[in-house]
DNA sequence: ATTCGAGGTTGAAAGGTTTCAACTACCGAT
DNA sequence: ATCGGTAGTTGAAACCTTTCAACCTCGAAT
């Protein structure tokens, strides 16, 4: 059987070789090509190491648009993070894409940057793409567009946030808790003007960690917690609410400050340091998260560890059970979170 | 003129609305309906009007596969790094995303971990997906790929690394010129015994820093350099690395040591730390990005500053010329480090 | 010798968009 | 009254793959 080359994969129109030009060169039909691809049980063994050949030779790429449209859905899964600068993230997504590797789906991931025209706009990607599934972080009201999404086909899993109400499935750390260990930590060891430091207050995250650290605080009469709501959750806001924090009287500020994630916490301390302000003498710091650079940073940094990779593993597991199966039961997996101490709140 | 609604945009047959399905609804031919919505000003403002009524009414949403097979092409664009984990890659990512964004273009991240085989199955899913472009930070040989994906029409531009022979744009820092920086920031600082830690030494990168290095050493008679190779750039290395060197005696262990990046020179500090060895006195240490946390470090980190945001709009900048004229004038941009000294060098 | 079934293979249809040549309607100029 | 031109609209073709009912070929069973 004579093959027809025609040079390195591109034919002389410019156009690509398609699935009718390798049945041409491979004397097959288009269909038995196309099994080859897809169900290679089906086609004798002669045929298809021919036609694999063949594939190889003309440099065959199978158009995946063409793939999409007919098959009608699309392999990927989409990703929208709140901050892809956030280490947090990072781990999670690799967790995310380690586990989807594994069933040759690729991860399209998109930063919202807590900012929801961006997440809108990410939304509007995916939903033309038709993405086989959607990991999201929300940020704004986006309900009503996720419930039309699952309609037309796409899978829906909340990440690191539970979904309100019972309709999609969701992968999360018990917020409340990690609140609660990093105050009560705080309390025990000694402090008793805490301030939190997070936002925007509309984050749930933020929001259940300042509930478990207010619950611990309703029974420790003699301290305090004060709120103090951040724009953004990096460490640009952390070190500008230490400024703000440092310019009030020595007897009204706080001794200890609890940060929504590490981050903030990473700013808070760079800021009161250059402040000449000791740690944790005379201010304790607690992030959360514990993301790596939390044990290598100045102080090293006592954190609320969320474990990461698992999180992110775990919600790949939760989406392809709805990809498989789009009417699974939904599951609400929250996983626990861990006081890790370090030196910035020693003693 | 009536619209017949069929719900939330889903339809009973569980076929999603097509520009068919809009059409019909709204009264006009096929054609129309394609043009208000890619050549708006072909169109009369009644009918575009009217037509975008329609569209919002019956939540039709463009199927992007049957655009792409139909057009030839995918708005999206490919980026593969070295490692998501990397902040350094991260805010580079950033700058892509920004100035791709104000084009109306997504950008699929893809992540090879340092890994030829995940490099390979991720240019394998850009050619599949047809990506108008990939921006691409290699780690394994892959110019015939790269070749091949141009000769389909694909802009490739190199990013962080020169493309060797110039066949390819790049945007990329002068890595030669960061590593004399640093090294010769350590001679003059007194040190005479430098260790150069970064790998796999294939990695031009690593492989330029190290010669940069290597310059400054030849004029300086009295001290030596050394090359200590690691299989990755994480921090992970920067510990291993830095117990092995401590083994040595005490006259033969470096007085500093000059990473191949941030996360290295954190790891190195933390196990440097760990073992009560004092930074600066005994050894000094120098990284390589300057990433945001190598200023919060535990003794805040001397490096080379890349420009990083700066670095990803220039290629993504470098990326939609050669997409909107593929025949364009290969450029061959080279942005300059800069040393950024802290307490980790000091004295 | 005929029938049956399994294993392979075929070819046409379908999927939703964009493109483009052809057409219509209308206005202004002659 | 006719012509030319412009603005707007139309509908069929094309893009490339997957799917599936129909078909073919053998060998085994009767």
């Amino acid at each position: 059987m004579v093959i027809e080359l025609t040079g390195q994969g591109s034919r002389p129109g410019g156009r690509s070789v398609s699935v009718k030009d390798v049945a041409a060169a491979a004397g097959v039909s288009l269909g038995t090509v196309s099994n080859v691809l897809n169900r290679p049980e089906k086609v004798s063994e002669a045929t298809r190491v021919h036609v694999l050949r063949v594939i190889d030779e003309l440099g065959f790429i199978r158009n995946d648009a063409a793939r999409q449209l007919r098959a009608g859905t699309n392999r990927a899964v989409g990703m929208l993070v709140l901050d892809v600068r956030n280490p947090f993230f990072t781990d999670v997504a690799q967790g995310v894409e380690e586990r989807l590797g594994e069933h040759r789906r690729p991860l399209i991931l998109g930063n919202s940057g807590q900012d929801q025209a961006r997440e809108s706009t990410y939304l509007d990607l995916f939903e033309e793409q038709r993405v086989s599934g959607l990991l999201i972080t929300p940020v704004g009201q986006v309900l009503p567009r996720l419930r039309r999404l699952r309609e037309r086909g796409t899978a829906v899993v909340f990440v690191d946030r539970r979904a309100g109400s019972r309709e999609f499935s969701s992968v999360s750390v018990d917020d409340r808790r990690g609140g609660r260990l990093a105050a009560q930590h705080l309390v025990d060891t000694g402090r008793r003007r805490i301030a939190f430091v997070g936002g925007p207050k509309g984050l749930p995250q933020v929001k259940h960690r300042l509930q478990g650290a207010e619950q611990v605080l309703e029974h420790a009469p003699r301290a305090e917690l004060r709120f103090v709501e951040t724009p953004r959750m990096d460490a640009a806001a952390g070190r500008s609410t230490a400024d703000e924090l440092m310019g009030l009287g020595k007897r009204t500020r706080p001794d200890a400050i609890l940060a929504a994630n590490d981050l903030i916490a990473l700013g808070v301390l760079q800021s009161l340091t250059l402040a000449g302000v000791r740690v944790p003498d005379d201010v304790a710091i607690i992030g959360y998260d514990d993301i790596d650079f939390a044990a290598s940073a100045a102080i090293p940094l006592s954190s609320v560890r969320q474990p990461r990779e698992e999180l992110g593993i775990a919600a790949a597991d939760a989406l392809l059970e709805v990809i498989a199966e789009p009417g699974a039961r939904v599951r609400d997996i929250v996983l626990e979170p861990e006081l890790v101490v370090r030196r910035s709140t020693a003693g």
